[in-house]
DNA sequence: CGAACCCAGCTAATCGATTAGTTGAGTTTT
DNA sequence: AAAACTCAACTAATCGATTAGCTGGGTTCG
């Protein structure tokens, strides 16, 4: 690789004036400016981002942090976050916590060690201690996505999950559905929390009550909620309708219903929360609450690169997007299913 | 930010001790060594990568140009890819060249620019020209993935694509399908044209012909494959069986399929090629050809990771994984499906 | 005409690590 | 006991860029 002193000695001239060139940040007359970029193309040179870095402190990196990679969700956001990124300047880094709080803490230290100048978290565990870890020196600037954590100093963007629990859930109950189950994520998180308390307070606010034996974890994974829809489905005096919290969910859910026999809607109807791809080619199409997620990732971007040239978190911002109602054919009234509680068990 | 100076003086010793600690590089002894990590923690220090591989000339960076981060193929590659890195010690930086070689090599510019120590790249275009962009210095180690491109001196990682669409149409001739349609990848990448070429090879020896009109080109696109399959199944005297050049554009086949009334595989039978998560909850089960992503990726890798370190290419290693098919229900016996060509229009 | 100024371009310090080469105390050899 | 070794630990050069500060020729102005 050429070096910018190759650059300086091909043009005649010095490195200083080379610099001057390739950063535009001083004036550098007409000639010497076409003899320096012709040696530039000649010798094929590009600056070392490692030099540069070094000096300027900081990497024009970006890291990503998700909680899941395998989550068709997460491989969207990572999608609109590299357009982003590279839209402001950046390059993006991916790393995948996988869910482990310890491996999150493993990944943060390396996040620093290679001196991103900001990380976008889908924080996993409930602390963001690592966060500040440096006692003296300012923490790595940081916007956490889509979920919160406890006690936090640090840009947040996240969807109101309880609305989209809620909205989902009333759509349910507007069709005349009483006896509901939900596949739930995870309850310490807040996704899956939020998801569950927005459905129970819609079911409340109707004077209904979600049995215990209705609610089930699928952990957002799809091979999970495939099997506890089928244990819930199987149930005696099954729900008439389920509320499913994520999309990869959504598809474990209709392929225990396809493969207990059941249809949907007919039997049974689903609304979920969360779209991922190819989820618009399952028949029926899901009714189901959106997020824009692009619009999330974008803002996440954007509240990232302002930190980044201010040096430093100003006061906290909190950005919730609102969750839209999209609806399908997987849910039917109440009227057209059996009317009667059927005590038989499926098939 | 703490540096090695900081934990020297903390330490009281040089910067080279601390340096040797760090890197278990030479024999401290115990006291010192002691003192040196007391300080370590203290300080909560961490070394500068980007001071460490200035010096060093590598950066531990691993960079992944796909050609189309929206395909969930590629994700399924990035989650593989990055677990893969992680194990090495690398970490990964993810690009997208959106399909567009002059992205492409603006995207390599940078990468060469981060002074990452390899790529992963899924060539989009037909050279690779760039590659060798450094004149007198050496390319940077680079492994080809999926798609291979005409004059080429890299490692490459494929799968056997003719293999796959030969398959898949094998399947849908021994179920006596003799009319049949493709909807293909675009053709000037070899993902597109190896599996198209399968599948004319496969009928050829059966002495059968592929009309034209029951060939069209999806792009690997849901939204395209949608459109296309559409007006090819809407013809007048529509083909029996579908072979479909991706998973992604099986989603969108499907729904095409549904949308326009046909049942599958009453009306039609269909068999694809790859697998992309959520692929699995299609109803009926798709027929397909699957590739070993996870050991195709982590081959890719390992590769790589072996050219970097022996610092350069050796002579170019192929390596070609071989499709397996997956029999699901959604294809079924000609026998069964209307005997008689039928003239009439779908629908 | 000389002082004051301007400014293109240069020299050299600097960023934070690694590492070749040096030092000097302690040990072994003869 | 001097010479020859060992070896832990240090000093300082180095990686490739940026940039503060300097230089010296050319203008402007009193």
């Amino acid at each position: 690789m050429a070096t910018i002193k190759d650059v300086a000695r091909a043009a005649g001239v010095s490195t200083a004036t080379v610099s001057a060139v390739i950063n535009d940040s001083a004036y550098v007359s007409a000639e010497l400016r076409a003899r320096v970029l012709s040696a530039v193309r000649d010798l094929n040179y590009a600056p070392s981002l490692a030099a540069r870095n070094l000096k300027r402190g900081r990497s024009q990196l970006i890291a990503l942090v998700v909680a899941d990679l395998a989550n068709p969700f997460f491989s969207r956001v990572v999608w609109a976050a590299e357009a982003a990124v590279a839209a402001w300047g950046y390059s993006l880094l991916i790393f995948n916590s996988d869910e482990k709080p310890e491996l999150e803490r493993r990944i943060l230290a390396r996040v620093r060690t290679l001196s991103c100048d900001g990380v976008i978290l889908v924080p996993v565990g409930d602390s963001t201690e690592h966060l500040q870890n440096d006692p003296d020196g300012k923490p790595i600037p940081t916007v956490l996505f889509g979920r919160t954590v406890a006690d936090d100093r640090s840009d947040t963007v996240t969807i109101d999950n309880i609305s989209a629990g809620r909205q989902a859930t009333e759509y349910l109950l507007d069709l005349g559905h009483t006896r509901l189950g939900t596949i739930t994520g995870p309850l310490h998180v807040t996704t899956g929390r939020g998801r569950l308390d927005g459905m129970l307070a819609a079911m409340r606010s109707r004077g209904l009550t979600l049995e215990s034996r209705y609610i089930r974890s699928g952990e957002f994974r799809e091979d999970a909620a495939y099997s506890v829809a089928r244990s819930l489905l199987e149930q005696p005096a099954r729900p008439t309708a389920l509320y499913v919290a994520s999309g990869l969910m959504a598809l474990g859910v209709m392929r225990a219903v396809a493969d207990l026999g059941l249809r949907c809607p007919g039997d049974i109807s689903i609304a979920s929360t969360d779209t991922i791809p190819g989820i618009g080619g399952l028949r029926p199409r899901l009714t189901r609450t959106e997020h824009p997620l692009v619009d999330m990732t974008n803002e996440a971007v954007r509240l990232l690169v302002d930190q980044i040239r201010r040096g430093g978190p100003a006061e906290p911002r909190n950005v919730v997007f609102q969750p839209s109602l999209v609806v399908g054919d997987s849910c039917a009234p109440v009227v057209a299913q059996s009317v009667a509680p059927p005590p038989t068990s499926a098939r």
